[in-house]
DNA sequence: GTTCCTGCAAAGTATTTGCAGGAAT
DNA sequence: ATTCCTGCAAATACTTTGCAGGAAC
């Protein structure tokens, strides 16, 4: 469906970041990949372990720390939630978040940033220079989608 | 500095929510109210131990989730953190994020709580309602203040 | 007197770390 | 050959739970 990485993009990817080319490495991109947006690592471990059951727990957390160090994924907490989720949308965006279950769906709206960039601009906050801001956009998905 | 409530109202905001008033809970809630915002469990145990060594973690941790139940604190994750904070400003606001340290300041402007509302309000989005809106914003303090 | 709250210790969840062997380069 | 990565097990951080005794009402 969506158009997923092929083994050389990875592979070309991590070599730029100065990584080596690990079947681990290269499962874990995939499982983002195809579980979609904002996986736990819990979520991540598991979709791996259908493949390549050997790989541990420790790799996992590893791995997503590393990738969140190089700038492959951003890492992401939750209102309600203990575990950290990963993103690999790196471009600053917003997100849905479901108030039934936990699910968090992006938002992106260049419009909506223009608006906050001028009100801001017209409304400097005393001692603090902005870098970004994130909208936590909190409501309930309508017709199951 | 800041106007704190007496024994007397906190006494009579407990008992209005069907909750007894013990000393642990007083303690607590005074710790919160002198540790500014957001504080986290661990530091307000610590700070709850200087009077009251006696006090456990556990206790702690039930109260805090008592009050969040009960509608006194709102509990709140920050990006990069693991641990919980807590919140005694109950009505919906924004945080300003450190990305020196970790610290988060409360952040509110009607104005901007308007134009968001406007924004929404043209650009509906499909299948969601929303219910609030927080705003992250991240960036640096300066003149260290 | 009844109900609720506290403290202790143990358990649970999420995540990190040290280290030795093994894989990628 | 060297450097980096993985897996194991143990450790750590944060938080929750069961239960019995004690406090608030």
């Amino acid at each position: 469906m969506k158009s997923k990485g092929s083994i050389t993009q990875l592979h070309t990817s991590l070599n730029y970041k100065g990584l080596r080319v690990t079947p681990q490495r290269v499962s874990i991109l995939n499982a983002i990949h195809s579980l979609g947006n904002h996986p736990t690592a819990e979520m991540i471990k598991s979709f791996v372990h259908q493949k390549n059951p050997a790989i541990s727990t420790a790799t996992v957390y590893k791995t997503l720390e590393t990738f969140v160090q190089k700038g492959i994924l951003r890492k992401i907490r939750t209102l309600d939630e203990e575990a950290a989720r990963y993103d690999a949308i790196l471009t600053d965006h917003h997100h849905l978040h479901s108030s039934q279950d936990h699910r968090m769906v992006d938002y992106e709206n260049e419009e909506l940033d223009n608006l906050l960039r001028e009100f801001f601009h017209d409304h400097r906050i005393p001692d603090f220079k902005i870098e970004s801001i994130r909208l936590e956009i909190h409501g309930t998905f309508e017709n199951h989608q």
